[in-house]
RNA sequence: GCGCCCGUAGCUCAGUUGGAUAGAGCAACCGCCUUCUAAGCGGUAGGUCAGUGGUUCGAAUCCACUCGGGCGCACCA
């Protein structure tokens, strides 16, 4: 029985547990066939399967019904489960016992860990998220990152490791010598006395738009001939088109056409924005060499030029006050903001060290570190000097593994970035960095309903902020309707603000999270806000029904009584929902595994759906006996912790009242 | 040209790394509020898992090829 109370954390895992002996008589290593023992796939087959004794058939050379039987014979579970079952080709069956399940429930009842107690193998791990260019708004693009990165910390937290959340911002990038440039040139003084942070972001549209217009231009006349060329090349293919080859030649002739045509088209456009604003061609006009001239200041802020510097300590604080605020709203902490500028003083004994390794050599007047399966080599100094990302990246993770002492290092980047960081990892490991294990938490992208990378209809990215006001709104919308439709409504207007808060930013934030990290995902407000389905108010309305319970009882939770209730778990209601509430730390496992929050969402659902079942079901107020009514207010109780702690771990919030 | 990823229901997506009859939400249709929040519950319908071949007791999952789509690829991060 002590056994069961350790290890019961991780409901499978105990399961495996007993697993080991029996199959230690069949071979040596057991490991491969404990992992094959995974939840059922059926409720009807029970809780549990284990599939072993298939593949063991065939190595052991006896039927697979025969190992299964020998196996369940020597199991040793029946303070857990039922008699085991086998079935169909060799699977066993496992179902988990009233009793157990009962006295289970009984003991994580009141705990708003549901059980899970902190990991004993705890873990120093720095996450690096969100990382947004400073002076620049976030935008769409920022939030997958910034979510997906928040709920991996908090989950790892949970568990019991070491976490240090670092945003690792762009504060030192080329974007400062055209916010410079700009603001020698164009500054509003009015405009950045009121709102400094808006008035040096369109200082940056506006140089990024001149120096483009000039590039556009000049390379207009070449786009127009290699779309030309690429409309002959197709011409003559197509006349001596013959075999299949060739028509998939055309194919991707044709695609070349497509993609060179659009490449005109966005040129002219983007040239037209410049030419149909007096004011815009004239500035363009009066700044020829404008793009040379910004990267010029960069060069001279990177070189430690005095007035250059002083710009960039004047311009960084109200940048990172202005991306504060969106993290507190949020509800988003970082343990440092350690940007690249804090890396710069450090770049050059980068270089130097991979040189003196010999990892790192000149080529065409670039020092590059040239790793086996790459074409293109890791550029860690340009011919002009200048460094690149690559060696702050390496800079950092010196950092990190010295000063943090860092085991592991996670990074919440875009999935197209992966090249590089499959070069980074390469590149650090040769460079002898030590045991680290470093991992690309790669992400796909956020998509319009068009299909295409999100934007604004007139083609800008779409800022954080007014995502979060839209969501807001959008949920104050529902809350109000919903209010406002009862006899007497519940809340004030400052609840149904706060509610409306909680509701769009949980829906915005599970909206992401739900989708499997890597695929791009389709952003798309009528879903994220639905009053139906699998959304995050679901979730909350689920635990808000909870609260309405005891509301309407006129009990309060927190002073419950939760020992010394026996739990029922008879009807398939009560039994479905004690039994996901106890698969909480397999979830919780599930999402560490490979850093998929997806799964803790999966959880969740399945959790808030079981509830709502036992809500239809099992009347809690009209339970037969007073102890089944008891029994139904632990239950209702426990699923309103894990809902709580489990929208917690995605930094979602809850309401009593919805 | 080289490399990586993807193709599952009308739509949006899962599918626990090779397991039993491929699942969910939305949309559609049918039912359920005098009892704890109907933002809910139950049911029906919907599939050549892009295609072909292979590997084996077993394939959406692994391999090969084909078709279709996306994304990267020396001095931007």
């Amino acid at each position: 029985m002590r056994r069961v109370f350790e290890s019961l954390m991780n409901l499978l895992n105990l399961i495996r547990d007993r697993f080991v002996g029996p199959l230690k008589t069949l071979v040596d290593d057991p490991a491969p066939f404990v992992d094959m023992i995974r939840p059922a796939q059926d409720a009807k087959f029970g809780e549990f399967q284990a599939n072993f004794a298939m593949p063991l058939a065939k190595q052991l050379g006896k039927p697979p019904r025969e190992i299964a039987q020998t196996i369940a014979q020597q199991l040793q579970l029946d303070d857990i489960c039922e008699t085991p079952e086998i079935a169909g080709p060799g699977f066993i069956n496992l179902r988990l016992k009233a009793s157990f399940l009962s006295a289970q429930i009984g003991r994580i009842s009141g705990d708003d860990r549901l059980g899970y107690s902190p990991t004993s193998s705890r873990r120093n791990v720095v996450v690096d998220f969100s990382s947004p260019n400073v002076a620049k708004p976030m935008h769409v693009g920022h939030l997958r990152s910034t979510v997906i990165g928040d709920a991996i910390c908090r989950t790892l937290r949970f568990v019991g490791h070491q976490v240090v959340s670092d945003n690792h911002i762009g504060d030192w990038g080329t974007q400062f010598g055209m916010i410079i440039y700009g603001y020698r040139n164009f500054l509003d003084e009015a405009a950045y006395a009121e709102q400094p942070v808006a008035e040096l972001a369109r200082l940056y549209k506006l140089v990024n738009q001149l120096s483009d217009y000039h590039a556009t231009k000049a390379k207009l006349t070449t786009l127009q001939s290699e779309s030309a060329t690429a409309r002959t090349r197709l011409e003559t293919a197509e006349a001596q088109a013959k075999d299949d080859k060739a028509k998939k030649q055309l194919n991707s002739l044709r695609k070349d056409i497509e993609a060179a045509e659009k490449a005109v088209k966005d040129a002219i456009e983007s040239i037209e924005k410049v030419e149909s604003s007096p004011t815009l061609l004239k500035a363009a006009q009066a700044h020829p060499d404008i793009a040379r001239k910004a990267r010029d200041e960069t060069a001279k802020l990177h070189s430690g030029d005095a007035d250059n510097n002083t710009l960039w300590h004047q311009f960084i604080p109200p940048c990172l006050e202005a991306l504060n605020q969106v993290y507190r709203r949020l509800g988003i902490k970082f343990d440092m903001t350690l940007g690249e500028s804090y890396f710069n003083p450090m770049l050059p004994g980068v270089v130097s060290s991979l040189q003196s390794k010999n990892l790192a050599k000149l080529s065409e007047g670039a020092t590059c570190v040239f790793l086996e399966g790459n074409a293109a080599p890791f550029i860690v100094q340009k011919t002009d000097g200048a460094y690149t990302y690559a060696t702050t990246d390496l800079a950092t993770i010196q950092y990190r593994v010295e000063s943090l002492k860092a085991d592991e290092v996670l990074y919440v980047v875009d999935k197209r970035q992966s090249e590089h960081f499959q070069q980074l990892f390469a590149t650090a490991c040769l460079w002898g960095i030590g045991t680290v294990r470093f991992q690309h938490v790669s992400f796909g992208t956020v998509m319009g309903k068009d299909g295409k990378p999100y934007k604004t209809r007139s083609g800008d990215t779409v800022g954080l902020e007014s995502l979060l006001d839209e969501a807001v709104s959008r949920a104050r919308r529902i809350v109000d309707e919903n209010d406002d439709r009862r006899e007497s409504p519940l809340l004030t207007s400052e609840e149904r603000a706060r509610v409306a808060e909680i509701v769009g930013l949980g829906g915005i934030k599970y909206a992401d999270l739900h989708h499997s990290r890597d695929s791009d995902y389709t952003f798309d407000w009528d879903k994220m806000l639905a009053t139906t389905g699998d959304t995050a108010t679901y979730m909350q309305y689920a635990y808000a029904r909870v609260c309405g319970i005891f509301r309407k009882m006129q009990l309060s939770r927190d002073s419950l009584q939760t020992s010394g209730v026996t739990i029922s778990v008879e009807t398939p209601e009560e039994r479905r929902l004690a039994v996901q509430l106890l698969m909480f730390g397999y979830a919780i496992d599930s999402v560490l595994n490979d850093y998929r929050p997806h799964l803790l969402t999966t959880w969740l659902y399945d959790t808030a759906d079981a509830f709502s079942q036992f809500f239809d079901k099992c009347s809690v107020q009209n339970a037969g006996s007073e102890e089944l009514r008891k029994s139904r207010l632990v239950l209702c109780d426990l699923m309103a912790r894990a809902i709580k702690t489990g929208l917690s771990l995605l930094g979602i919030e809850v309401a009593e009242v919805l």
